[in-house]
DNA sequence: CACATTTGTAGTACTCCTACTACAAAACTT
DNA sequence: AAGTTTTGTAGTAGGAGTACTACAAATGTG
């Protein structure tokens, strides 16, 4: 019989896994909690074979809950859930010792391998997770992303955030636009975004503007 | 028995959504679709007491979905999920012939209470919706810049802000590429805009991401 | 109700930008 | 010092985005 825990602020979510899960594991035992704090007390005082898990709750957060998991129960898989579609999170909250990292938007099937896979105890990570872990663990992070720009692509950098476009900035600098462009290449690359609303976003978040 | 259609394309929304009304309502008769075609398709084709569909969807979005909704069954009543918190959303669902706001993080309670309501026959305002209605009527416009822009515009403005490509966007959509630049050229006027980042530095100081 | 404005939608013609590739000069490594 | 990686710089080709125009339908207003 399995033993399952669902911890979610959202009774839509816990019920909603719990439909999906009954219906693929129709003995489990099935219990929901609704914030970090019980989460905790209830995988300290009780045996659970997975634990799936939101990342963001009332109060102390899933990431937190997860730490103190793996000091009580260091073999218990715990998959978390996030809101989130497969992003800088992921990578994050594997090296937290999380079993998997899923999106809420996920495919009934999906959840039901993932928890298998994770039963079994392998871990489950998905196609779009493995290719940014891959790219993550490349270039040696964990600073601040931006302390690999070099001088000219850092500058880039703060004028695309601010929303110069391309062609303005290369007749600042008197460079080529496609000079520039090659710089916003690189500064995507190293820095893992796509759009210049991703350095916008970043640029507000450490205050470069 | 009550006949209840329910629109999301998270299967575990879907399935939250119909345990709760289940444990309210054991002999409802629940129908679960995911996405807007469908969502019409099945107004229009059965008879359904309450909708319950959350606004954003792929492809047409909730909204559009529920403008249809109206034309062909003006008196049933649509209950409006959404993820956001009671935001500026709300009061745009409300003004489109929405019966009520709710965001996913509800109670079952509430939203218990809210299908009670609509069925019959009033709307489901809940005290942070009511509030933030009273606030909009009063110190109504040249307030908030965005308030001047249509639904359409709007979504794109969020789109655009978040770092979606026009062309993602058409795509998402379903117009063309050049009818998404209009819409962000008349955002850009009506919101004195200039760039992109102005874009998304406005959404992020406004909470619209 | 007639007139005015806003909205939804798209085309045209053009400019901008990007994804790559390239290569020499610095700057590190060993 | 020889080898490797990172910078600074740009070109090419083709896709993406824009400004502006257009027009019908929906909405609003006197």
């Amino acid at each position: 019989m399995i033993r399952i825990l669902i911890a979610d602020d959202h009774i839509i979510v816990r019920k909603g896994l719990k439909q999906i899960l009954l219906e693929e594991f129709p003995s489990a035992h099935i219990k929901e909690v609704s914030d970090a704090e019980e989460l905790i007390d209830e995988t300290f005082s009780s045996k659970y074979d997975v634990v799936i898990s939101d990342i963001s709750m009332p109060g102390r957060s899933g990431l937190d809950a997860l730490h103190q998991i793996r000091e009580s129960r260091p073999k218990l898989p715990v998959l978390i859930l996030s809101i989130h579609p497969e992003d800088q999170y992921a990578i994050r909250v594997l090296k937290a010792g999380a079993s998997g990292y899923l999106n809420k938007g996920l495919a009934a099937e999906e959840l039901v391998k993932a928890v298998r896979k994770v039963l079994s105890g392998e871990k489950y990570i998905s196609g779009a997770v493995a290719d940014k872990l891959a790219a993550t663990l490349n270039n040696s992070n964990d600073k601040e992303l931006h302390s690999l720009l070099s001088n000219r692509e850092f500058d880039v950098l703060k004028l695309l955030a601010s929303g110069k476009s391309v062609k303005e900035i290369a007749e600042r600098i008197s460079l080529s636009m496609t000079t520039v462009s090659t710089y916003r290449f690189r500064i995507m690359i190293k820095m893992q975004m796509k759009t210049n609303a991703d350095l916008t976003r970043y640029a507000i978040d450490h205050k470069l503007l």
